[in-house]
DNA sequence: CTCTTTGCAAATTTTTTGCATGCGC
DNA sequence: GCGCATGCAAAAAATTTGCAAAGAG
């Protein structure tokens, strides 16, 4: 069940445009042709683009936007949680710990926390998740070698 | 219910070691005192530290190692699947679309691909995760506002 | 008209690489 | 001793910042 290359309707293009305008303006963000076509590049995207990757495609129809626009404009839409970031925010962190557990992560500063689940409760440990702090969004990854890259 | 400070114990640590030993023998890696201090200090950190964080730690006991060997000895150590990586292991990526999903992640080559799941159906969609490669990791995060960064 | 946002350029931060030397096996 | 791993330095990649000019409200 490929699903990398279902399209958003153009209806709900417009519906999720029109969202973006209302919450700029909700939050006295000005409604730039830049912030639109940003936004519209990944709100229509499903191939998960990097700031770059989004940059290339933005740079398509308006020839002379920046790199920092875009960088300032997807940390904006991230904020407003109009959009999601794949991936921690900000540098590469580790851990030492392989007993299985879930992380809450600080948004705001980057901090990392563990919460540890046994095996008699495998539901998803949202009750504990709260007491770290105010979940806005759970994000669930499986990591490993994808069929292009096996094997090793 | 604070874990971050639960230290390894000493035991579990020198049992952790002699795993790592194995698997660098196993692999035809070197055990040198680098690899041996870089992994202990990681296996021994709940603070999910960055590259820089251990370079700093490992700093401490060997004057002379370099912040290019860290980098290197915490990629090999991810390879082998003795530390693990929070986040994607590769640039930010971003995702516009907002309904609920889980990610499957490359560790090879860091391509994304999404797993959407509907409210019936909330157990962790693991069996379609499998569908798209070999699943190593299973990583849950929960992000929002820590409560030292809120309110907003 | 005001004040945010942009583009440009430069700086900073994070990570990677080439190469000679050192050290585990 | 052979060959991988390290340290050094330098480069590359990713992201952020300062500032003057442009444009949204």
């Amino acid at each position: 069940m490929q699903t990398q290359s279902i399209t958003i309707s153009p209806d709900e293009l417009s519906q999720r445009l029109a969202f973006f305008e209302e919450e700029c303006r909700r939050r006295g963000l000005r409604v730039t042709e830049q912030r639109r076509e940003i936004f519209k590049t990944v709100a229509s995207s499903h191939s998960h683009p990097s700031a770059e990757d989004v940059f290339a495609v933005v740079r398509e129809k308006m020839a002379n936007v920046s790199l920092d626009t875009v960088y300032r404009t997807l940390a904006s839409l991230a904020d407003m949680e109009l959009i999601l970031r794949v991936g921690t925010a900000y540098k590469e962190r580790f851990d030492g710990d392989l007993r299985p557990h879930a992380h809450f992560i600080c948004s705001k500063c980057g901090e990392v926390y563990d919460i540890f689940y046994d095996k008699k409760n495998m539901m998803l440990p949202l009750r504990e998740a709260f007491s770290f702090g105010d979940v806005r969004q759970i994000c669930l990854q499986y990591k490993g070698s994808c069929k292009k890259c096996m094997p090793h």
